[in-house]
DNA sequence: CTTTAGCACTCATCGTTCCTGAGTGCTAAA
DNA sequence: TTTAGCACTCAGGAACGATGAGTGCTAAAG
């Protein structure tokens, strides 16, 4: 059965008060926060249902209430107002995205510090290229002992290295590679370079002294560590103002989990483009989240890259204004990022999709 | 008048047993862990004057002793004997040392992490590059709207960009453009490369589409960015089981700042090579580093690159551990990164150098 | 002049007790 | 089904005293 009306209104005042407070609310709170004409012993009577049906608890008895997992489940799916961004918010994100077009990784690390300022909760960023592939090999002569890879990879990215070795070869040679390289390796992601593949460029290119399997271990590198996530965290040292972090041992904890870029890339549950995710505390597969809230906001940036930004903060966490900022922002890269030269279809509106809704 | 020497030990012992405990020491502690012959009142007239002298101080009457400023000073300069690193402990760092190989910037960040593992205080890094110019202009034409800029800089870093124009050029002005840059712009630092130079090389390589600009303001950019100093900060949770950052605030502010890389630069009072430099609570410049204390080792790449390795911690801080090892990451980087071949002199051997010994 | 034994004194820390007040659950009447 | 009323619970803080580590000082001994 539906549950009725003034219950959900009772536990969206519970949610939204204990957001604001961290601390458990009573029965004359709701009432004053609500409005609701009942006396205060029927908004108990409410609570203690609410309480049966595990969307509330309570630290002891004869404290107020405070929701469980269960409860900002139901209120960050069906009862959150959405929250709209003010003029001024929306003008700041684009302005600071604006004023950046170094790197990508560099990039994502500023967004990362953007999203802690705007919520004042640590940031995550995560970024993946999917298939990335070689488009061009370039080969530049130093010397007779050295030169340099430079490739050409999906999505603009150009990476490069400088070799040394200890023998000499003749810039020839290296046009010879390099024509090789492009006829047979472009295109190709990182799996499909075979060791075959490299023996038969070898014997191609008239190579007898191993530069082949320089440029294609450099090129293996580069495609693995290209397509491979970059994870960034930043902000954690803002936990520590939050009364749920007070225990210096809770804070220490996560905020270790957090500088393990591991962990973060390992958060990447991708959900759909547009969308904004949330994790609620035990929704959590970490051990380490199992009392916080993650939530995140995917963008897309057109050449195959994607990415994630989000945020880590107390399971008492203003969801609706941090959906709407993140949403914004991963927005705004897309577009920026050209994820298609408009504003991605559903910008700006919400669409939460979390957890499953365990009973 | 020079210090008696039993002053000496007694201030030592209060300055190790502090650290090791971090908590005031009475005069029968002293007694036990100098193995003194006298009694703990002499002791305890000997405390009075190390306190009048000000390198101890109580938090209270009738508590033990704990070391100002002063007597950490006094201490690191004087009284600490030397930390001899056992054989397993220099194996792990020149194992871990010789793991890694890739990109400076990354290479840094890891010895960083490294560092907070050893000592398990936050590390931080900071490298720069002293004159950097560039060695060899390299233009590879893609397709009559873009190519990419390879530069060559000293240090052997190669840097890159992808260019896109909307308008179109041939192959053959790329040649003519990258044969001038490398007549005229090889060995110039940042500050040389002056409008007027531009506007003659648009000149003479008959230039009429602004492609020289676009080419200089990536080089001008490129050698600002390479010269001016990363930093990287690593380990920063770990201040939180330290029982000096109990107080979530107090640690807030620490790690707050840290998380600021132009604080972390502002840090190279750069101590000569070789040496230790330590700073010691208030003998720190900036206020939120008051009552900690940072240790770093220097380090030094050859090619004008040169570097630091620190931490951070509390002013009790076991700074002959740290020093040393410290000094032998420096020492072992400065081989790695090919200081200049052989081990550098002094290596292993440390010097302390601080700050003022103000009165 | 230095060292030492003795002693009174200080003060943070810890456990106990008590009080207060917010908030509950229950009952009985509307 | 709602409400008024009431007894009950319990965290948090204040007040209190006991404990004990550690001091400074004094006066005698080396």
């Amino acid at each position: 059965m539906e549950m009725s009306q003034r219950r959900r209104r009772i536990l969206r005042a519970v949610v939204e008060e204990y957001i604001d407070t961290a601390e458990p609310v009573g029965s004359r709170t709701v009432l004053s926060r609500t409005g609701l004409t009942c006396s205060s012993a029927t908004v108990r009577n409410e609570l203690v249902a609410l309480d049966r049906e595990g969307y509330l608890e309570q630290p002891h008895t004869s404290a107020g209430r405070v929701p469980t997992a269960k409860g900002y489940r139901l209120y960050v799916n069906e009862l959150m107002r959405e929250r709209e961004l003010s003029q001024s918010e929306t003008d700041e994100i684009t302005r600071k995205l604006q004023a950046h077009s170094g790197r990508a990784d560099r990039l994502m690390a500023d967004v990362g510090k953007m999203a802690t300022e705007l919520t004042s909760y640590p940031a995550l960023t995560i970024s993946a290229m999917s298939p990335v592939t070689v488009k061009r090999v370039d080969l530049i002569w130093l010397d007779a002992n050295s030169f340099i890879i430079v490739l050409l990879l999906t999505g603009d990215t150009v990476k490069n290295k400088l070799v040394h070795l200890p023998f000499s070869f003749t810039e020839e040679l290296l046009r010879r590679l390099s024509a090789v390289f492009n006829a047979s390796f472009t295109g190709l992601t990182e799996e499909r370079i075979t060791s075959d593949l490299i023996a038969s460029t070898e014997r191609a290119a008239g190579d007898a002294m191993g530069l082949t399997s320089v440029i294609a271990g450099f090129l293996i590198e580069t495609l693995m560590t290209a397509k491979g996530s970059g994870a960034s965290v930043s902000g954690e040292a803002n936990l520590l103002k939050l009364p749920e972090f007070q225990d210096p041992d809770k804070a220490h904890r996560l905020i270790n989990y957090l500088s393990d870029s591991q962990n973060i890339s390992a958060l990447t549950g991708t959900p759909d483009f547009g969308d904004v995710k949330v994790l609620i505390g035990p929704e959590n597969a970490a051990l380490e989240l199992r009392d916080s809230s993650v939530v995140m906001a995917s963008f897309e940036a057109g050449d195959g890259m994607r990415g994630l930004i989000g945020v880590v903060g107390p399971t008492r966490m203003d969801y609706p204004a941090v959906a709407a900022k993140l949403s914004y922002i991963a927005g705004g890269l897309s577009r920026l990022l050209g994820g298609g030269g408009s504003p991605p279809a559903g910008f700006g509106k919400l669409m939460i999709k979390g957890g499953d809704n365990d009973a």
